[in-house]
Formats: C-alpha cells, structure tokens, sequence
DNA sequence: ACACTAAGCGGACTGCGGTCCAGTTTTGTT
DNA sequence: AACAAAACTGGACCGCAGTCCGCTTAGTGT
C-alpha cells in the first residue's frame, strides 16, 4: 500500500496540538494578558509569565517563538474581531457598501483598534519611536512636504509625506524585493504610480 | 551681571565634543564599518566595536546611544550624500527641476540607495520581517487590494495596498499621535483623503 | 492493558545589550 | 603654571531573550 495521502490543510492548520500544549498555551495567554493588564506591556518579560502560569521558561518559547510572538499571541483576539467585522460584519465595514465606503470605514475601524491596543503594538516593535525621530527621515518628511506644496497638492501635507516615506520603508522595501519577489523596477513604478495620483488635479 | 545668553543654535549642534571623545568616536565608526564589512551587520556587536577600536565598551554607548545608533551614525556619511543630492544637487533631483519630477526622482534615488545599504537598514531594525509576514497583515492587504479592485482601481493594487497599510502602522500612528500631537480625527482626515486620492479616476 | 514513539517540558546556561560609577583627562580660569 | 569643574573613560555588573538537552507524558497501535 501507499502511505495514506495526507488531508489537504485548510486555513494554515499547521499543526495539531497536544492537549497538554493546548492547556499550557492557554494558561500562558491568560498569564500573559494579567500581566500586562497589572504592570504594562513593556515590563513583560518572558520568565515572569512562564513563572506566572507555572511552567517553565522553554514551554513559553516553544509555544510562542519569542516575544514578538507572544504579543502577537495576546493581539490575536483583538485581531480576529477586527477581521470579522471587515470581512463579514455589517456595513459599511463589512460586505454590502460600495467599496469605497468600505475603504473608508477600514481605515477608520483601524485606527481605533489601533489606539485600543497601542502599548502591545509599541512594545512589540521596539525601537519604532526612533524609526520616526531620526533626523534623516525628518528631513526627508519635510522634503517631501516643501515639494508637494510646490506642486500644488492641497490638503495634509505633513500626513501624505509621511504616507510615501511609509512605501520607501527600509524593512517594507526589503520585505517586497525578497520575500515577495518583487523586482526594484516594479516598486519604482509604484512611486511614480503613486507620486501620480497624490499629485492628480483634483 | 546676567548670566550670559547662549548662542542660538544653528542647525541641531546640540553639543561641541572633546577632542579625545571625536577621536574615539571616529575610531570606533572605522571599527563598525570594518567589521561590518568583515562578518556582516547582524553579527556585529557593540562589545565588538569597543574591543577593535581599542575602548570601553561604556564608551560605545555613550558615543552612539544603543544599536540602532551605532548603525545610525555609520549610514549617516550616505545619508548625508543622499541629503545633499536632494537639496542642492543636480536637477532632476535637486532644485531646478519642476516639483513633481523631482517628487518622481526621489523615491528612485531612495529605492536605489536603500538597496545599496540594506543590510544595515534591515539590522538595524529586527523584527521588521515579522511585522510584513505577520497573517493579521497578509489579511489585511488582501482585503484592501480586492476592494480597490472592486472600487475598479487599476495598477498595482498589492503595492497600494502595501502603501495605505503603511499609512496605518502602528508604530506610526502612535508617532503621530504622541510626538506629532496629532489628534485622531486628523488621521482619520487623513486616510478618507489617500483613499479619495488613490480611488479618484484617472 | 501494555508498550512504543513522538511531542512536549523545564530550568540551567549562554551571550549580548545596556547601566553604573570610581577614576582619569581635557579644557577654561586665574 | 596651577587649579577646579566638567566631560569622558572603561570594564565590572545586571537583566533578559533565546538555546539546549536529558527527562516526562500524552496519544496510538496491538
């Protein structure tokens, strides 16, 4: 006989979970959400909540990968909610409104989310305030801005600068040319595509 | 007698330094850039850089800060080469030019330069990777990239989709809402304009 | 019920980022 | 030239993220 194909994996199931693993995870979130609810996101270390839900250090890890891990692990609900609701919830958010609507109300659901979680988000990504306070990118905003006034764009200036420094982000920009293949040619197109339309008559 | 007024200070000086601290700090960039160069970015480390240059490692993160300093001040002398050739270089680049060219010209000298220097930006910067892998994200650009498409957008819409997500980063939205002091409803202004700029027919 | 195996466990251990402070060097002042 | 204040130095020290590996335990086939 051959072996037995195995079944087709739906929605990324990576993998199934020992029920042990399973209880532990769940203690660990639990531990993990006290935590952070009593002393805050950025005094989280991984021992105190593997201490907390009383298993150890390797367990936490294992689980988890690492810390970015674990507050993603934490945000998951939050996440899922939000993924719900833009995907089959109510309009305008979810399917229903005409798309521009939805775009709309996307971003606006965004960013309260956003605000709801925002020590989990900064802490997850340290060294994001600096990304924003470095004096070559405050250049470069201000750069951008002088040149969108010069070319007649009206509205937020400093808000639509800092939106086209985001698409030249080092870490983005790397993330396109390898993970997602993209050639350098496809994403210089994009600039221009996007300089296009932000500079558009309105 | 009053006590002297301090000199107004031009262009962020914020500090003369001693000539024996210049003299370190130039030895240890010579050192960070050396071992760089040698073993590569992400296996530098900042006793590393003491021990070449021939200092306390104390002196390091006095001179630098941290980390991400160091990698800082060791892009600064291409950074200040790409400054210069955007604010008083030759056009398209620099003045001359009209705006929306030199706009263009930009995001191709910055995709350009940060290819040059990669390794160090995505250094300098872990768990960059994590953020664009993460499923919430994927999700994310998915949805936003089908609804421009239903919203009949034509172009690269993974790559504006990529775009407006970054206007809604965490780690920049908390930037603009605590050291920017911007409010939320400017954002939210702010995000119903790109998605009118970006669906806007062309 | 039993044995077998793969998954899971935990905590000692390592390496690095970052801090601290007693001692040293530089620079301005008299 | 001598002094005093300020700035700088270096390396011992600390805390935490992440690894490793010998031991335990849950699921599975008989």
């Amino acid at each position: 006989m051959t072996p037995p194909l195995e079944p087709i994996e739906l929605l990324a199931s990576p993998a199934p979970e020992r029920a042990d693993a399973a209880r532990n995870r769940a203690k660990l979130l639990a531990a993990a959400a006290e935590l952070i609810q009593e002393h805050g996101a950025e005094h989280l270390t991984m021992e105190a909540v593997a201490t907390a839900a009383c298993v150890g250090k390797g367990t936490v890890f294992r689980r988890f990968g690492d810390r970015f891990g674990l507050f993603l692990a934490v945000l998951d609900q939050a996440e899922c909610e939000m993924q719900q609701a833009f995907m089959f919830g109510p309009p305008p958010l979810g399917p229903g409104a005409p798309p521009v609507e939805r775009l709309r109300a996307f971003g606006v659901a965004s960013l309260r989310h956003l605000r709801q979680n925002m020590d989990i988000y900064v802490e997850a990504d340290k060294s994001a305030a600096q990304r924003y306070d470095a004096p070559p990118r405050v250049v470069r905003e201000r750069h951008l801005a002088l040149l969108l006034g010069e070319a007649g764009v009206s509205g937020d200036l400093e808000l639509l600068a800092a939106t086209m420094l985001g698409s030249l982000d080092p870490a983005q920009v790397h993330h396109l040319l390898t993970v997602r293949r993209r050639a350098l040619e496809e994403l210089e197109a994009g600039w221009l595509d996007l300089v296009a339309r932000i500079t558009a008559p309105s």
